[in-house]
DNA sequence: AGCACGCCGACT
DNA sequence: GTCGGCGTGCTC
């Protein structure tokens, strides 16, 4: 017997992980398992292990096996850190997927996964070393190691950056090896937990002298000639009637809620230290609560039918496109669904694009679904991503509402994904890698977890579209606004004209400003929609026509007034406005264009009597920026709000009375294939802005040449006209939805470097891929930024038979053997599944 | 991506 | 000599 146990035991293999890790190398790493933590090692935990050179990281298992690697002695893993995993097999399958789909590494996946609160970094620690009588050996130091020492003599440790600050020199890590060698200092890895749960010091009466009513009251008289204590005591009874109701006693008062009475901290400090008071720390959320105050409105008859249909619809079909025009109330028809869903006990992701991201939409869902809502927003800090995160992962919320970066989260039980504003651009990240679209990757989300997609618009995305008549998708649409408004009607100006007849007045025509004037007088709201921000996208110098260029990326600098410097855009580059030309020295410079900025300033002094508000970018950097102004706005205390196109998603108000577009060519001719699917879409957007409730809604278009053909169907609203005279061009020259692009980019900081790169790429993989599928090289509108030069090559692969693997595996193929040419050293080369 | 190593030119 | 810059190679 006992001889087969140790057979047995001696025939037990190893045990093996593969850990991912957030670093963007193309491999696995296997590490072994000690015995000791065979029983803990669980797929989806986090593992602390040690990474190159003496790093500590945090990865998560991706799979246990007992495979040997054969070629390097694996490293043990150090510790387990999750009792239970912090992520599923669905979440492997679908990071796995988005690394194979979008060309990346899962590395470069589960580093924009995980929030980071969730990894632990550790950081290297220098201590002196105790054992070295140093005094005995001063000859052997340098000054520098020296002068060191004697720092570390005085704290008893310190972090190399912080080495590098008191030492004042850049470089430390040698000086710092050359003592570890010499035996002068220990150097030992400190692991720092990033999360921290919010606490709150909560106070409460002792329950000891609560329950003694004789000796409470002898305090009391006790207390007569201690005022300030006394004052405590009664503030705290007046706020929490722990004498009448003894159990409201036990949850106490927010210490800093007490304190915010005029009453003393120091006679609370003494009243606690002479056990009258106690004092505890409660862990709260971050997330700030709301509780479901109603039930879901009822439908229209009309809204009622198209939940019917998507509800049919889902019978056949895992992805229905809910086509409907703004205002016909999509956001009823959602709440009735995810009502069906929470209450099957399944969980619903409701994906916005990131500036709809509107408190609005929150607020809606919270009067019906309360605290079991998980936000996960692009302005939450890293400890309010971890509670969303860990919030899921408890069952405490089962509807999460966030950005595309809410496919991450560690969903389960998935019933149902809504993307809502589908279409939105927002939807794709391009950088860092993944470049990963929000909608396509919820899509396969909701797929590997049998759930239903229901993507949700005004203006379908022409993949989007067409998958519905094709019938891949199911299709319903919703034709009438809400109590049947009728949609705004939309004038086009002739700029040209206008500007002949001498009516423009900046860059506002006569009619324009007219109608604004009549829209205010009658106690309505304006909205004025330029997609630019800034006062003036360029500066030039009259006098020789030199213009103020960023000297890191190919783009102008744009004049901002606030502040008063010149801005990149690309990079953020900020210098000081120029007083004279820096090419020849005139001091004739003038701006050039218009920008939100110079808007806002403009129409303050057309329209003195209102105020003025603008919305973009630089007014909401602040978490609640966005938040201020659409209530300042709904409020009216606002009547015109500028802005970029954060003004065309998903406010809805009752005042608009007039929609402005101030140029619509800017975006019709904007150097993309997608540029007019784009324009047509935002100026619907914005359009459904205008007129609310009872009453129709204006919209003035702009525009330089107002008899383009898209124009004429943004006239007449007809989405579907323009699809059909669109898409012809995109089968013709083969684009998408019918071709797949993949943007194969190049950089390097020598031009001709990146140029080399992109011309050897091309000609490698042609061959390969076929000469038709080769767009390029070709050198981007932009072709530098933050100092690298840019080259693209376009690869266009057919949707169908095509071996879509195979044609990425050449790609990276090659991609990977041009990396290690001598004569292209430091080409980096990215790729881009899908560039919108 | 980090991080260390190693080589090189520029300084005390 | 060191200091600091930069190119190269490795990470289980």
């Amino acid at each position: 017997m006992e001889e087969t146990t140790e057979a047995q035991h001696a025939l037990k293999p190893q045990q093996y992980v593969d850990v991912l890790l957030p670093v963007p190398i193309p491999r696995l790493f296997t590490y072994f398992v000690p015995e000791a933590l065979i029983e803990q090692v669980k797929v989806g935990c986090r593992v602390i292990i040690s990474f190159g050179r003496q790093k500590i990281q945090t990865g998560i298992i991706g799979k246990i096996h007992d495979q040997k690697p054969e070629k390097y002695e694996a490293k043990p893993i150090l510790e387990v850190m999750d009792e239970d995993a912090i992520i599923h097999d669905i979440q492997l399958k679908l990071y796995r997927w988005i690394a194979n789909y979008y060309m990346c590494t899962i590395g470069e996946v589960i580093n924009v996964a995980i929030p980071s609160g969730l990894k632990l970094s550790s950081e290297s620690y220098i201590q002196l070393n105790p054992e070295l009588d140093f005094e005995d050996h001063l000859e052997q130091f340098s000054d520098t190691e020296f002068e060191l020492l004697n720092l570390l003599k005085q704290e008893d440790q310190l972090t190399y950056q912080q080495i590098s600050n008191l030492l004042n020199r850049k470089t430390v890590y040698e000086l710092v090896r050359n003592l570890n060698k010499k035996g002068a200092i220990l150097i030992f890895e400190q692991i720092k937990e990033k999360y921290k749960p919010r606490k709150e010091r909560y106070v409460r009466l002792k329950k000891e002298l609560l329950d003694d009513r004789p000796a409470f009251e002898a305090l009391f008289e006790k207390l007569e000639s201690k005022p300030k204590q006394l004052e405590v005591m009664l503030q705290y009874l007046k706020l929490v009637p722990a004498m009448e109701d003894p159990s409201q006693n036990e949850h106490g008062i927010k210490k800093s809620k007490l304190l915010n009475y005029p009453i003393s901290n120091s006679s609370l400090k003494t009243l606690t230290n002479n056990g009258v008071f106690e004092e505890w720390e409660k862990i709260i959320s971050r997330i700030p609560k709301g509780s479901a105050s109603k039930t879901s409105a009822d439908l229209s008859p009309e809204q009622a039918h198209a939940l019917d249909q998507i509800k049919t619809s889902f019978d056949t079909h895992d992805i229905t496109l809910l086509q409907g025009v703004t205002g016909s109330g999509k956001t009823e028809i959602y709440i009735k669904l995810i009502e069906e869903v929470l209450a099957n006990g399944q969980q619903v992701l409701y994906l916005l694009p990131e500036i709809a991201l509107t408190t609005q939409i929150v607020e809606r869902l919270q009067l019906v679904f309360g605290d079991q809502i998980g936000v996960y927003h692009s302005k939450y800090s890293d400890n309010e991503r971890v509670e969303v995160w860990l919030g899921l992962l408890r069952g405490n919320y089962k509807l999460i509402v966030g950005v595309r970066s809410s496919v991450f989260l560690p969903f389960d039980n998935l019933g149902l994904v809504i993307v809502d504003e589908e279409y939105e651009s927002s939807f794709k990240q391009y950088e860092p890698a993944p470049r990963y679209h929000g909608r396509d990757v919820a899509i396969m989300l909701a797929h590997f977890c049998h759930a239903k997609t229901l993507l949700g618009t005004a203006t379908p995305s022409f993949e989007s579209y067409m998958n519905a008549l094709d019938k891949k998708y199911g299709y319903v649409q919703l034709n009438h606004r809400y109590r049947n408004i009728q949609l705004p009607a939309i004038t086009l100006i002739d700029l040209k004209e206008q500007r002949k007849k001498k009516l423009v007045k900046q860059e506002f025509s006569q009619t324009l400003l007219e109608a604004m004037e009549e829209t205010l007088a009658r106690d309505e709201q304006v909205i004025v929609f330029q997609n630019r921000r800034g006062y003036a996208p360029l500066v030039t110098c009259q006098h020789c026509g030199f213009i103020p260029k960023c000297h890191q990326c190919a783009v102008s600098l744009t004049y901002h007034q606030y502040g008063q410097e010149m801005r990149c855009h690309y990079c953020g580059y900020k210098e000081p406005v120029p007083t004279e030309c820096e090419a020849c020295g005139s001091n004739q410079i003038k701006t050039l264009g218009f920008g939100t900025e110079r808007l806002e300033e403009t129409l303050s002094l057309l329209f003195p009597k209102y105020i003025v508000q603008r919305m973009d970018l630089d007014t909401t950097r602040s978490k609640y920026g966005y938040q201020k102004i659409l209530e300042a706005f709904k409020n009216n205390q606002v009547q015109i709000l500028v802005g970029t196109q954060m003004v065309s998603k998903g406010l809805d108000f009752e005042r608009v009375g007039l929609v402005a577009v101030i140029d619509a060519d800017r975006m019709i001719h904007y150097p993309d294939f997608r540029s007019h699917e784009k324009a047509f879409q935002l100026i619907m957007q914005v359009s459904g802005r205008a007129g609310r409730r009872d009453k129709q809604g204006q919209v003035v278009v702009q525009t330089y040449d107002p008899k383009q053909e898209l124009l004429k169907m943004i006239l007449t609203h007809d989405f579907e006209k323009y699809y059909h005279y669109e898409i012809k061009d995109r089968q013709k020259f083969h684009y998408p939805p019918f071709f797949r692009l993949i943007k194969v980019v190049f950089k390097h900081k020598d031009a001709a470097t990146a140029r080399n790169g992109a011309h050897q790429y091309a000609q490698a993989i042609t061959p390969e891929i076929g000469k038709h599928r080769v767009l390029g090289p070709e050198e981007p509108v932009i072709n530098r930024i933050r100092n690298q030069y840019l080259m693209e090559v376009i690869i266009k692969l057919e949707k169908t038979n095509i071996n879509l693997s195979q044609a990425k595996k050449i790609l990276q193929v090659h991609a990977q053997l041009l990396t290690t040419e001598k004569s292209l050293s430091g080409l980096g080369i990215y790729f881009d599944v899908d560039p919108i």
